[in-house]
Parts: C-alpha cells; structure tokens; sequence
DNA sequence: TTGGTGACAGGTTTCAGATTATGTACTCTG
DNA sequence: CAGAGTACATAATCTGAAACCTGTCACCAA
C-alpha cells in the first residue's frame, strides 16, 4: 500500500513474538501478526511457509538466547569437569524456570512444540546433548570422569535429569525442595561418573 | 425398586471402571455407572461423596493391582540389592507400559490424577518410594550399596527415572531404544549407589 | 523478481441457547 | 433406619450457525 521499510524476517520474528506474549499461543493468529506489521496476513506466508513454521522460529530463536549461557559453562576449563556438570545442570534448570516463569507464553509454545516433538525441538535437545558431551569428553581426558562413551552417557545424564528440564514436568520447577533434589541426583550421578568401571 | 443383593463399594468400582474404559475419563458419568449397575446414580452417593472420589477409588484399586509383583521383587532377600533395584526398575517400566498401552483410558484417568497431584497419585508415589527405599536399606545393611539416608536416595532414584514411570511421559515408552536407556541410567545410578563415599 | 495486496475456499473456533450431569433433599420401602 | 428412589437446583457440556483463521491465488508496485 506504501513504502516501508521492507518486512524482514527477523522483524517478523519479533512481532510475532510479542502477539505470542499478548494472545497466548492457543490464540495468536497470522492476522495479528499481520496487524501487528501494518501487513497483510498473507504477507507473512512470503517469508514462512506455515504457522507452524513461523511458531518454529520463534521458539528457536527464543531457546538460542540463554544457549551463550549455558554453552559458555561447559567450555569453561577453568572449572574441572565434574563441577562444571553440576553447574551446567544447575544452569539449565535455573534458565529454564527463569524462561518458565517470566515468559509463559512462550514456555507454552515451546512445550507444545516438544510435545509434537518438531524439529526446533529435537535440535534443541541436541544442542544440550552435545553440550553435555563436550563437559563428559574433557572429564574423561584429564580422567577426573570414567566412562566410556561420551554420546551415550550424555544421553543417560540428560535422561536421569528429565524431571528438571523437560517443559512438561515444569509444574514442579517451583516447588521449595527442587533445587536441593537436583544437588542429590547430581551427587549420586557423579558418583556413578567418577566410579572405576564397575564389575557388573 | 425390586430386591437386589445390595449394592456394594467394590460392585460400584467394577462397573465404574467398566463405564471408563467403555467411555474414558472424559465421557463417563455418574449416572452411566448406576445404569451399569441397574440402578439411579444417587444410589452410587450413597457410597462415595462425589464423583471425584469414585474415579480415585478406581485408580487406586487399578495401581494396586500389579502393587504385588513390584512389591515382591523389592523383598526378594534372594537377589542382591543392585541387581533387585535394577530389575525393580525394569519391572516398574514394564508394569507402566502394560497399563499405558492395555487400558489407555483408566491409564488417562491416573495421568489425570497425577496431574492435579490428587491424595491417590501422592500415595502411589509413596508407596514405590517405599519398596525402593526397602531395597536400598537392604543394600546399605549388607554393604552392596554405600550412601547414607535411604529416603533421600530413594527420592533421588525416583527422579533419576522419572522419564520411565512419570505418566506425562508416557508416549516415549513404546520408542525402540527405552529399554536400552532404562538399562544404561541404572548402571550409571548403580555405580553411584555403589561408589565409595566420595570426596566432593 | 521480490515483496506486497485483497479476495476466497475450506476447515476450525466461538457463542448463545438447549441439553445433560452433578450433587442435595426429601420420600419411600423393608 | 439403612439404603434405594424421585425431584430439583446449579454447573458443565453439547450443538449448530455465524465468525474467523489458514493457506492460496491472481494481480500489482518498485
């Protein structure tokens, strides 16, 4: 209708974002992401494919905001790796009740995300396996960890850590014990990960 | 209306669970299970206060039911304690899975209860709590296992495998890979429960 | 040719009015 | 008088027509 600067995705992106925050992901529709641009609706299906796909986008880019964070703790050699895992673990659930609690309707999108398990999800969770890794590889190189395989036993630390990341279990994140539950399941798995390779 | 044998609490929780699995959670009344029963849904008042108490009866009596299996491994002073904790875990995924996938609508009607953290989800939890705790004690008095507050442990291994037994999580049981896991978390909590008091 | 528009088909959501369910009170029977 | 029934108030749920959303189109402007 006139000119403007040109729609851009990551302007998209942010408007989208805050319709999310004001609608709700059950609500927010194209159209007021549209409305929200001074566009039409259909000007947005130039840029995305789909809802879906924008939905996508803007849970990725809302997860990749805290992942500086949290990857800068498990590249951190300065802390030996045990507590470093500790500290990544107590990270991630601090990050995740801060994004639970602050922005939840986001949280939301991104929980229904998980649940239909997209792809910005499945990518997510790779991103804090090969995040885990890298802290499990250093702590086998210097040998303050023993296990060997470091993929497989990310793996096995982020499934015995579900209850304190997974968005579906996000009711209990602010419960008063949660912090000190998290310091014990930490401790045993520790143990476990310093353990001599066992006999059975 | 005519002389029946009178209506009891346990003829009450048959027809009910009958009415759910016929129609789920979500579709069954209380006047479908006095009709099951041939008689008016007030009578089902005169035995229960309130719907809610009925469907928490029938999920109890339906936990209860495999309780025993699960319970008997716990005691078997026959297998040593890690080994008994691992085939306890096992046993409880394999229990979880069975109800998840033969009766998908009582199994919603427990997901429902342990979502709004009703008294029969908090006691069930106890309940497994405790036959894990039985097992740890056992391992703690004969040495096979080192750690020191059997509760707290025991708490910490609940939620080391939340991912096998939270029914939230259901829908990832039936994923080829989930017994693997299962096994890999155990060796990984099992080294920890057996490792020598550690240093930090 | 990229980025925008308005109109539209088909599917889904909404809302008000009608139906059905829950839970209580009082009645009836053995 | 214990236990079942009928009747009823209030709350929840269904239904169907209207409104609304998604995704596509043909067309337009720079």
């Amino acid at each position: 209708m006139r000119a403007r600067e040109p729609l851009d995705a990551e302007a998209i992106l942010s408007a989208t974002e805050d319709v999310l925050r004001r609608h709700g992901p059950a609500k927010a529709t194209v159209v007021d992401v549209g409305r929200a641009l001074g566009v039409s609706h259909a000007a947005v299906y130039k840029h995305f494919p789909s809802k879906t796909a924008l939905r996508e986008a803007v849970s990725r880019r809302w997860l990749n905001r805290d992942r500086d964070t949290l990857a800068a703790i498990a590249r951190d050699t300065e802390i030996p790796p045990p507590q470093r895992l500790r500290r990544w673990l107590a990270a991630l659930l601090v990050a995740k009740r801060a994004k639970a609690h602050d922005d939840p309707e986001l949280f939301a999108a991104y929980k229904a995300l998980v649940t239909e398990d997209s792809a910005a999800a499945v990518d997510h969770v790779a991103d804090l396996l090969g995040q885990l890794e890298t802290i499990l590889t250093d702590g086998m190189t210097d040998g303050s960890l023993q296990r060997a395989d470091p993929a497989e036993t990310a793996r096995a630390v982020f499934t015995a850590t579900t209850r304190f990341h997974h968005p579906g279990l996000a009711g209990a994140w602010t419960e008063p014990g949660i912090d000190h539950e998290l310091q014990v399941v930490c401790t045993l798995l520790l143990d476990g990960l310093r353990a001599a390779r066992p006999t059975a």
